[in-house]
DNA sequence: AGGATAGCCTGCGGGC
DNA sequence: TGCCCGCAGGCTATCC
């Protein structure tokens, strides 16, 4: 289940291999997956960067961007079972294999999404830095300050304040509910009635929990991969993610579920407050 | 207008 | 063994 840090490392993946790389061929093989937005006069294979160069790479929260030559780029939304794959010319035509880049070394580059909660958009880099600023600020380097002013003013539960990616920009389920078991705040306690030092404490967490997820390579719970195909190492240090009913690793209680924010959370009673 | 809710989609695991 | 049902979840649309 991608978020900000296995988009990370898939970012960091591609980099390594294939900057520089021409594509020579894109197929489709699933229409709705691919949008494009402005009034572009490209085809739709040019807008997928037909002939182009990638330059770089860039990501902001969960999105993940191509760069390409000719001002082209390819926005990539990974939903939650979403990958790029690097590989021979069998991934391509692999199942959920909705896209595939030909590249001139040879190889190709996919997008595949079995449940289709991703995409794919075509845009210019002008396009694609307005799509990223109506998004909160990154996850990963948000100050203290930055933190506070994007989730302080709500009303809502702290944790739907800070998987709202408007607000905050790379924290789903998991990391939300590890950040807050780290920061020592409920799941469920007011964002507006949290104090300067417990949103100091989450902004803290919540930048920890994600470098220490990239270093690890990433979560991988069931479809999580990086681009060469191998696992993610951080998923056995969860503390609270996917434990309820068992016991809390620094006190012992049995730890809590419930629902919020439309999502399972699993807090610990005595830790969180 | 902010906040809550429904729905999209497939794969997997539990229960019978 | 095999089938069915519930759950997982990022994001958008829609409702209140």
């Amino acid at each position: 289940m991608p978020e900000l840090p296995e988009v990370e490392c898939i970012r960091r993946g591609l980099d390594a291999a294939i900057l520089g790389e021409r594509i020579v061929e894109v197929s489709v093989q699933r229409e709705d997956v691919v949008k494009a937005v402005g009034k572009s006069t490209q085809s739709r294979a040019q807008a997928l960067g037909l002939n182009r160069t990638i330059t770089g790479t860039s990501r902001h929260g969960k999105r993940l961007a191509l760069l390409l030559s000719n001002d082209t780029c390819i926005e990539v939304r990974l939903g939650m079972s979403g990958l790029l794959l690097l590989g021979d010319d069998a991934i391509a035509v692999s199942a959920h294999a909705h896209v595939a880049w030909r590249l001139a070394g040879g190889r190709f580059l996919v997008f595949r999404d079995p449940r289709r909660f991703g995409g794919i958009t075509c845009m210019t880099s002008a396009e694609l830095h307005a799509s990223w600023e109506r998004l909160g600020p990154d996850a990963l380097s948000v100050t203290n300050q930055g933190f506070q002013a994007a989730v302080s003013r709500t009303s809502r539960a702290i944790k739907a304040a800070i998987m709202d990616q408007a607000c905050l920009a790379g924290v789903g389920n998991i990391y939300a509910d590890e950040a807050l078991f780290l920061a020592g705040v409920r799941p469920d306690r007011r964002a507006d009635a949290c104090s300067r030092d417990q949103l100091g404490a989450i902004a803290e967490a919540v930048r920890r929990v994600l470098s220490e997820a990239i270093i690890a390579g990433g979560s991988t719970i069931r479809d999580y991969a990086r681009p060469d195909g191998s696992a993610g190492g951080f998923a056995h240090a969860h503390r609270v993610y996917g434990r309820s009913g068992l016991a809390c690793t620094t006190c012992g209680t049995t730890l809590e579920s419930g629902n919020i924010a439309q999502r399972t959370t699993v807090w610990c009673p005595r830790c969180q407050a």
